[in-house]
DNA sequence: TTAATAAAAGACAATAATGTCCTTTATTAA
DNA sequence: TTAATAAAGGACATTATTGTCTTTTATTAA
């Protein structure tokens, strides 16, 4: 479904969240851990998150990085995952085709849209503080 | 979504079904053609099909790949794409957790979970049948 | 039996995704 | 101002996916 970059920035920025504002900065090495992903890859995935504005970086020490508070909320799964797949998941055609639409659908044209549309829904209507929530009540886990 | 594999898979057995029974077998030139894939990497992909017995292949003059008319019907996609891709696409963890489940759920699990069945339910209940009708009725398309 | 045909099979090549390592830059505290 | 720290950036390595090419095997028709 996404690639594996994508898997490793939503897991980041799940555990970013979770330490947001009363515990301030996360390091990239205790991220790292706490979501079982290779370091130095991580570190890449998360340069295209600050770029995207997702996630805040400070570097020297006490550095590290955050989530605003009031971002929370607005953070949707899908601000994520078109940061770092881009849109292709929702809007490339099921078999591959260039130019699939409407007026020239592929055989599962019909069939896929009602599961892209579930998929979307699901992406923009699903906050990262409600993501976070589950990992703080320890509901949820990010690793293994 | 599915492999590249997968998705000229799918297309080239499609195209196989609509020239189900009557024309007999089609050729991979033709196939490749048709679908608008490259040609050597389509014969591999149906030899992943016809070791799955979802296409029926036949060496020398007149060979080709063909598809039993009785089984249409019963050719889901959810066979193709089990064939080329494994089950992977269903039952991996959308954030990559190796031992996701109910008892130890990542964050999206509950989510996913929805979308996931709707896709599972489409593959499922969707036959070559009717995905070939569309095409032999102008209606859809397996190129471009 | 031989020649032509077409898929099967195996080896190889190119590209993209994933992952690592080292250097640079910015920040903080001493 | 210097040393320590931590992210940013660039170059490189590994692996998986995608794609090509050549040889082999099976089948048919002459």
């Amino acid at each position: 479904m996404f690639s594996k970059s994508c898997e490793y920035g939503i897991r980041a920025t799940i555990f970013i969240a979770t330490h947001c504002c009363k515990e301030g900065k996360v390091g990239l090495k205790e991220i790292a851990k706490e979501i079982d992903s290779p370091i130095a890859f991580t570190a890449k995935i998360l340069q295209v998150l600050v770029k995207n504005n997702i996630v805040k970086s400070s570097k020297g020490v006490g550095g590290g990085f955050m989530i605003l508070k009031d971002e929370l909320k607005s953070i949707k799964l899908v601000n994520i995952v078109n940061a770092i797949d881009g849109d292709s998941v929702f809007l490339r055609c099921g078999l591959g085709l260039s130019n699939c639409s409407e007026e020239h659908p592929c055989p599962v044209h019909e069939k896929f849209k009602f599961v892209k549309k579930d998929l979307i829904y699901m992406l923009e209507n699903t906050s990262l503080e409600e993501l976070s929530l589950g990992i703080k009540k320890g509901q949820t886990f990010l690793k293994y």
